[in-house]
RNA sequence: GUGGGUGUAGCUCAGGUGGUAGAGCACUAGGUUGUGGCCCUGGUUGUCGGGGGUUCAAGUCCCCUCACUCACCCCA
């Protein structure tokens, strides 16, 4: 047998219904706060994500599914939507007309990781992008888009975890005194964090070594750094979010795994997916779509990921799963044959009806008709196609009533 | 990439110290010659994850491998 791939996995019926369900509220929401749809390949040259992700991250060096296609091109499968939204708004010169954007999608993304829980080899996001937007009200309006969307799913015990990583003017000097730290420490550190001393100091913040955070414990922090725009800009974004009553926690340790990040960042924290904390992350990148070889405009966005949130949405698949409001059980070929006509007539009428073809006897027909929780049943074999009347049946009173065979697709909408 | 746990019927799982595979549920047929749920009776289903080894004999012991799962790492 032929299995699936590993960290893959099959959405079957059952759980679809939940997965469009999700999807219902999201776009609905989303829409109304004016994003519109973008849909863009999976595929992309590597070199994409290369550049805007950063060479250094864990997802370009050891995560991503790379391959030559035939012409020997390298190409990627998407880790994450960003770098895909980015390109696609400098090729498509989107901030010609207007260069305020609010773009979302939703789709699968792969990261060849160990698979464990909520963690997948190809997994689906929820994104969205806002371009042209400087303003620090929209980094707080953002978190509220996230925040309500978690509320209309009915997710509870979630938290917004906010930070500022500043910008390419007070960073450098965030990260040169952080530099003199580690190097003073440098032999307390694990090994990791030996290596990122050098290449990406902040992320030794996250580390989670019980001895690197001892070392680290008074490691300078960056909102002792930060310029005056990024501090007006990080002191307006935690205003705008008191207003809006949105709980949040300033968490300085808060750090993010792509390189293009600029001040604000936040992550949506749940204690209830095991190790993988994080539902949502996000922050703006004010200087990725220079970097990509578009105009100068700054950018906030965030993913979501799905299969997290239906971990913790706690829905009921029972709840949206579509049964037959009608189930026609024939006896005899000849009624079989009528009653066919008449299933794909209700169906064309939106009834939705279930039938058997198979000749099966009434009992067995009526316990398929109780599994499938139809809700009514209509009996038609040899006497009632002698005195022109089917037997419809209510599963749930029992109650049995005649049905004049003239004009049945009429007779029966109006009872059912 | 590293470590732990688990792989037996469609599902949940039994199978001391090796002796040739079971239960419940599900499915199906009948009891009720044309009426579902409850009850009773019968029936179907297995490459015991895969490969190799030890043995007269392996689901059981040994080796290898694969998958699932949880954790590290990282992240959604």
């Amino acid at each position: 047998m032929i299995q699936l791939i590993r960290g893959f996995k099959d959405i079957l019926p059952g759980e679809v219904e939940v997965w469009q369900h999700v999807e219902k509220i999201t776009r609905a929401l989303f829409e109304d706060f004016g994003f519109t749809e973008i849909r863009t390949p999976i595929l992309e040259r590597t070199e994409l994500f290369k550049r805007s992700i950063g060479e250094e991250t864990d997802i370009v060096e050891k995560e991503m599914y790379t391959f030559p296609d035939r012409k020997g091109d390298l190409i990627t499968l998407r880790p994450e939507a960003t770098a895909s939204v980015v390109r696609s708004y400098i090729q498509h010169k989107m901030y010609a007309t207007d260069p305020v954007r609010k773009l979302y999608t939703i789709g699968p993304m792969f990261r060849r990781e160990r698979p464990q829980k909520g963690r997948y080899r190809q997994f689906y996001q929820i994104n969205a992008e806002v371009f042209g937007v400087t303003s620090p009200l929209m980094d707080a309006q953002v978190i509220l888009l996230i925040t309500k969307l978690f509320e209309r799913l009915s997710i509870p015990d979630v938290k917004a975890h906010v930070n500022s990583l500043g910008c390419p003017e007070c960073r450098p000097k965030f990260n040169k005194a952080l530099e003199d730290v580690l190097e003073s420490v440098k032999d307390k550190l694990c090994e990791d964090c030996t290596r990122r001393s050098g290449k990406n100091p902040m992320r030794t913040l996250d580390c989670k070594v019980p001895s690197c955070r001892e070392a680290l414990s008074d490691a300078p922090s960056i909102s002792d750094f930060l310029c005056t725009e990024c501090r007006n800009h990080f002191e307006t974004f935690i205003s705008s979010l008191e207003k809006m009553d949105i709980p949040f926690k300033v968490d300085k340790r808060l750090v993010r795994g792509l390189d293009y990040y600029t001040r604000t960042t936040f992550e949506i924290q749940t204690e209830m997916l095991g190790a993988q904390n994080a539902v949502a992350g996000g922050g703006r990148y004010d200087g990725l779509v220079k970097a990509l070889g578009g105009p100068e405009q700054p950018a906030i966005g965030f993913g979501v990921g799905f299969e997290r949130l239906i971990d913790i949405a706690g829905l009921n698949v029972e709840d949206f799963i579509n049964k037959p409001s009608l189930y026609i059980a024939a006896l005899g070929d000849r009624c079989v044959s009528e009653a066919f006509n008449w299933q794909c007539l209700f169906n064309l009428e939106g009834i939705r009806t279930e039938m058997d073809l198979g000749g099966k006897s009434l009992k067995s027909q009526m316990k398929r008709a109780d599994r499938l929780d139809a809700m009514h049943v209509l009996i038609f074999g040899e006497n009632e196609l002698e005195s022109g009347f089917a037997i419809l049946r209510n599963m749930k009173t029992k109650e049995q009533t005649e049905i004049s065979i003239n004009n049945i697709i009429d007779n029966i909408k109006k009872l059912i």
